[in-house]
DNA sequence: TAGATTGTTAATCGATTAACAATC
DNA sequence: TAGATTGTTAATCGATTAACAATC
């Protein structure tokens, strides 16, 4: 079924739109207008709605939104209802990081294993799991439905590791290392470019000081 | 001075197009076109010569761009021709893996402190570098002359700690905090979500199942 | 029924792309 | 000089905001 194109605009807006309505539902608020909502997230009433429209109307003319409903239709959206099993590839610092973080775990993303090339980390246990060789990574995606890897791998083996997994049918990369991967259509990637990410907080802070 | 003001949609390319051209410095390519560019960067070559000129001309009728200078000329927009001292409040999984990473620091953003207010982490080593509790942030920050500090604290206390910086001079705050910080002018803050990518990475596997 | 607020169409604004004169 | 390619203006496209009829 063909689904009508969302803008990356109106996507990369969702993941808050669920935080806040998460934070009112734990609140205990039950109903809210787009224009209150407007007020606490600091956008405009009419793009909440837009937005919201793009996926069918959820609210109620005269009453609003119910918190509950909408948080849980947004969810949906955001595939917050299925669990994802993902397998982190690079058992580095940031890989570590990310292993022990996982509040992610709540949110349904599954972490299922752990792999690195370099042969000192074999075995080392990382949140009750074995680092493993990449050359068991194949297998292990084929046997435990893993659906998403976390690449925090150098930029120079990333494009490689990422063939790999696609050719393994992997849906999803959760790239960190620092370089563009190019995928086909059905393998979905989010780049998380730290160094460029602080390069940013670089020139807004430069900027204003050129402005005083 | 005032400066125009430049969108954020330039801002965002900005560390994309110094990393192409870094690539390319170091591979020896001394001349680019915006038409040669274009097609390495998948963009267009009206979208670069737009952008680039957003900051005044960097290239040269019927010659294309010197690599090196307009490497060089991106670099200081972003100020990465300065370095910034910064300090990581958060010494939990997160904090310490950027602490460890710092890979930034190649890029002037040099690591001077760390601080939590867990009293078991006091004097902790990491990167060489002791934990110090919060109440000597203030007073380290001033002289040292800090002037990012990155968030790798629970959302709870987030808000009250960015506010804690501003009172003390910070001038940047790089957010890993789930939450919005809501700041003066003059701080600066440009926030990871990582849960926010990883349910947008979630989004793009789930839309793509229903397009099968 | 009257009031409130959505869903949706229309207007505006801004960003991207195309075109081309300027100029190296 | 002829060819190439920028810098910049104009056209297009898409996203945001405003307005309002539909309807709870």
């Amino acid at each position: 079924m063909a689904v009508k194109e969302i803008s990356q605009a109106v996507i990369g807006r969702l993941p808050r739109y669920f935080r806040f309505l998460g934070e009112l539902k734990d609140a205990g608020v039950e109903r809210i207008s787009s224009q209150e909502l407007s007020q606490i997230m600091n956008v405009t009433a009419s793009q909440i709605r837009q937005d919201f429209n793009n996926f069918g109307g959820f609210g109620q003319q005269g009453y609003g939104y119910n918190v509950e409903y909408l948080y849980t239709e947004i969810g949906k959206i955001l595939g917050m209802d299925k669990t994802h099993n993902l397998i982190i590839i690079g058992a580095g610092n940031l890989g570590q990081a990310l292993a022990n973080y996982m509040n992610f775990e709540r949110r349904g993303f599954i972490f299922t294993g752990m792999f690195d090339n370099n042969p000192e980390l074999y075995g080392k246990k990382i949140r009750g799991m074995h680092v493993r060789p990449m050359e068991e990574m194949a297998d292990f995606v084929r046997r435990n439905n893993v659906d998403i890897a976390v690449l925090t791998i150098p930029k120079t083996s990333a494009v490689k590791v990422a063939a790999q997994l696609t050719e393994v049918g992997i849906r999803g990369i959760w790239n960190f290392a620092h370089v563009d991967l190019e995928m086909p259509a059905d393998v979905k990637v989010e780049n998380v470019h730290l160094s460029d990410s602080l390069m940013r907080l670089s020139y807004m802070i430069g900027r204003s000081d050129e402005n005083e």
